[in-house]
DNA sequence: GTTTTGTATTTGGTATACCAGATACGTAAT
DNA sequence: ATTACGTATCTGGTATACCAAATACAAAAC
């Protein structure tokens, strides 16, 4: 062979491509401000998208198994609305899932990694003023997502990643940071100590906490259908 | 209104029922005996099935969301053979979500219920005459899908009844029943005991030992890809 | 006999046409 | 004006035809 060529990286499938843009306008919508009556019009989607309706449906119906979107028979498309009691289960399993994640993370957490995870939140300690929430918030997600990945475990970080979208797609971000700023922040500082000092119990126990904290906050706090 | 009709049950779709009946023969298979280049004809199943290839490939698609089946473009479709890492995982995930089950379980959990889980294994407590091991592992099946429903947590019963099927599809059931006969059947009532005391941390602890135990179990006895 | 290459065949992916249930609405009967 | 009912239309569900990539295989070239 004399040409050296690189290799031509599979176009995905339009399917596929559909999934991720509906899926991105969905986490894009505050859930809260969807009227019930609101329906998807699957023809229309389709010539929206510019793709016949057969690959669409497939992103539809991955997106019904992933908990967004629900499909009435002869009715329409609808987008889930969750329930206060929905969306505490789910924090309650996140607590389970990623309360495991934090355990398999502490052995193998690189000294990298936990210097990379403070970092993560460093430029939120001295600074406490506000309107820093969404960034913190963004910094949040990170953290849990590299736990997560740290963890090792493919299973965990499936299940656990869909679960997080669904709680991202909830937008009370600001509300809840403001409110639990330093609380978190706490929170998330002992997390990493724990992992830095190895310890499997601890780090689980404290991740746990964590997020078990968020589900008790908005049981009692915010209200809800 | 004169007549007093029943509602009639809607048919569940096709694609539906094809989904059921091909997740119940891939479940009859043993994983273990699956050949790589082994795949199935959409064409052919759809005739076999005697419905066209569109609800087909939607049964197909959550096939391979919950991991079944995977779909290479333009090759085939193939069932899923599972490493020795990736059931270890599974297992390890159970361990999470099943011993929050039974934290949860502990809430609720009636002196009814108590007593039926009890029943379950009665049966088995004298007579430890060997043979009765594939009855075991099916009051096995019961018990852990009651302890689930009795958390009464929409999204825990979802996440774990998936990762169950995939553990019993696989069927190192006789092996692993005939050797931890009578560890898991101390486990089991050590639950029990423990939803009966209501004691939340003691039956998580107990649930997450139990399923931990197999997955140590296998990785240290079981031979696999 | 070995290698190359053209072609027929098989595969999943996509577009399209049609079906039947559900609904909305206009029209006719009262 | 109100009610009942037929019909047009909208919905998701299904069948089918075609496409393009991948493959298998046979024929041709060496």
């Amino acid at each position: 062979m004399v040409l050296n060529v690189e290799k031509i990286r599979a176009p995905s499938s339009l399917s596929e491509r559909a999934y991720e843009a509906i899926k991105e306008s969905i986490l894009k919508i505050d859930m809260t401000q969807v009227k019930d009556e609101d329906h998807i019009d699957e023809r229309g989607l389709s010539e929206s998208l510019g793709i016949s309706r057969t690959p669409l449906r497939e992103a539809i119906n991955r997106l019904v198994i992933e908990g967004f979107l629900k499909v009435l028979p002869r009715k329409g498309i609808y987008v889930v609305k969750k329930t206060k009691k929905e969306i505490i289960e789910i924090l309650l399993v996140r607590a389970a899932l990623e309360g495991m994640a934090a355990r398999l993370a502490t052995k193998h957490v690189t000294d990298e990694e936990i210097q990379k995870m403070r970092e993560l939140f460093s430029p939120f300690c001295e600074s406490s003023s506000g309107g820093q929430f969404i960034k913190y918030s963004d910094a949040n997600i990170v953290f849990h997502e590299l736990v997560l990945r740290t963890s090792q475990c493919g299973k965990l970080i499936e299940l656990a990643g869909n679960l997080f979208d669904h709680i991202r797609w909830i937008r009370f971000r600001t509300i809840v940071f403001e409110d639990r700023f330093t609380k978190m922040q706490k929170e998330h500082l002992a997390i990493i100590e724990a992992l830095e000092k190895r310890d499997q119990d601890l780090a689980e126990k404290r991740m746990r906490f964590h997020i078990e904290g968020l589900a008790q906050y908005i049981e009692e706090k915010v209200n809800f259908p």
